[in-house]
DNA sequence: TGTACATCAGTGAACGCGCGTTCACTGATGTAC
DNA sequence: TGTACATCAGTGAACGCGCGTTCACTGATGTAC
């Protein structure tokens, strides 16, 4: 009766590991993801993960396809019921950094691909999704006049590169603590109104620059 | 009189051992780094790097300093003869890209804090001047209306983001291989030139998006 | 409803590996005189 | 110029550790009849 109570089997001892895992690498960075870790959080023996993965790389592969499947679910959702095409290009923007802060240590597997490891370079294309899903807004803001004509790659390549940028120096390197005393999600919304601002002044006919004096 | 003759005295070991932790890091990534590995590599014993480093961390630590004198450094003679406030910003941009895809080995150890190392925290700070050049060029943009008045932070972050977003993909995400076709010169110009382009649009005043039809 | 049995999901011990680090040591170098 | 000696920069062996993985095993579960 008593609500956590250990039985023998474990009952989903699969997603155990995965959170497991996921608490290790948040806590001690990708290194930290192992087999071994994962059975000890878990609170069974170094051997029952192999009943549920074949060992350590399916299990970063089970992480990283998790990954990226929440990312893109978690940038659909952000744009569902907004019209607006610059709205959306932010909501887009904004749900990316959001996701990976809120799971740094899925972000950090789904983009840690080490050289030796062929397995990654097979999943690289499924980050692609998120660089479709704001190709496809840039093209909106094409059509609606609120971002310049042309190639849209460019355009999606610096929305893109950007909020990964952002993200990555959030969780693992000098953004941290914040910039200059602003918050995550103050950066990201700082970052994603002056991308879609760009796009939307590109947009407008040329004119001699403003100048004083 | 053979010139690469072995003597006991290793000549410049320091070195030889940072050079050989910087190609295990290019092959394997950052895991990848171990004193024992760059002994190994470096043709000594096990014991030898311990004359030259108190343990692995002020190994990696070394080489993070290095990196980030050699970014700086990059940017600074990127930049050096350009008077064109524009130009300069896309040198700064294509130097930051260049840098990192010239030094992935370097790049990587710059920015993989995990998050228990402590020494890496107080590292952080380092990564600035980067970010400080840039911000000093949004200046000069600025201050020539090449770029919207206002907070300079704001787009100094978007180019800082952009640029380092762009060389992680590149580094170790699905833009290895190229975007579409692209190389990396083409991406890092593709993206810097989009950049200022759109600081130059916002910095124009502002005009009804033209519409068709 | 009861029972034999197959199957599943755990255990615990063991293997070999590479790592960081320490130790007593020794060969090479350079300096005082 | 030669020699004693201090110091420096290597060696090789050893330690304990955590890891991935395998093995024979056993307890729990569920199914056929």
């Amino acid at each position: 009766m008593a609500k956590a109570q250990r039985r023998y089997h474990h009952g989903d001892l699969r997603r155990a590991l995965m959170d497991s895992a996921l608490a290790a690498v948040a806590e001690g960075g990708v290194g930290a993801l192992s087999l071994r870790e994962a059975a000890r959080r878990a609170g069974v023996s170094n051997a029952a993960p192999y009943h549920h993965f074949e060992g350590v790389h399916a299990l970063a592969a089970a992480l990283r396809d998790e990954g990226f499947a929440g990312l893109d679910e978690a940038m659909r959702q952000a744009t569902e019921g907004i019209d607006d095409p610059g709205a959306r290009m932010v909501a887009l923007g904004r749900a990316y950094v959001g996701f990976a802060v809120a799971h740094p240590a899925h972000y950090r597997l789904m983009f840690s691909g080490s050289p030796k490891d062929a397995a990654l370079a097979q999943a690289s294309p499924d980050a692609l999704p998120a660089f479709g899903r704001m190709l496809a807004q840039i093209r909106a803001m094409q059509a609606a006049g609120l971002a310049p004509g042309g190639g849209a790659a460019p355009l999606a390549l610096l929305a893109w590169t950007s909020v990964h940028g952002l993200a990555s120096l959030l969780i693992d390197g000098p953004l941290r603590a914040g910039l200059m005393g602003l918050e995550a999600s103050a950066l990201d919304a700082a970052l994603s109104k002056t991308l879609v601002d760009g796009f939307a002044a590109m947009a407008r006919p040329r004119r001699p620059p403003a100048r004083e004096g």
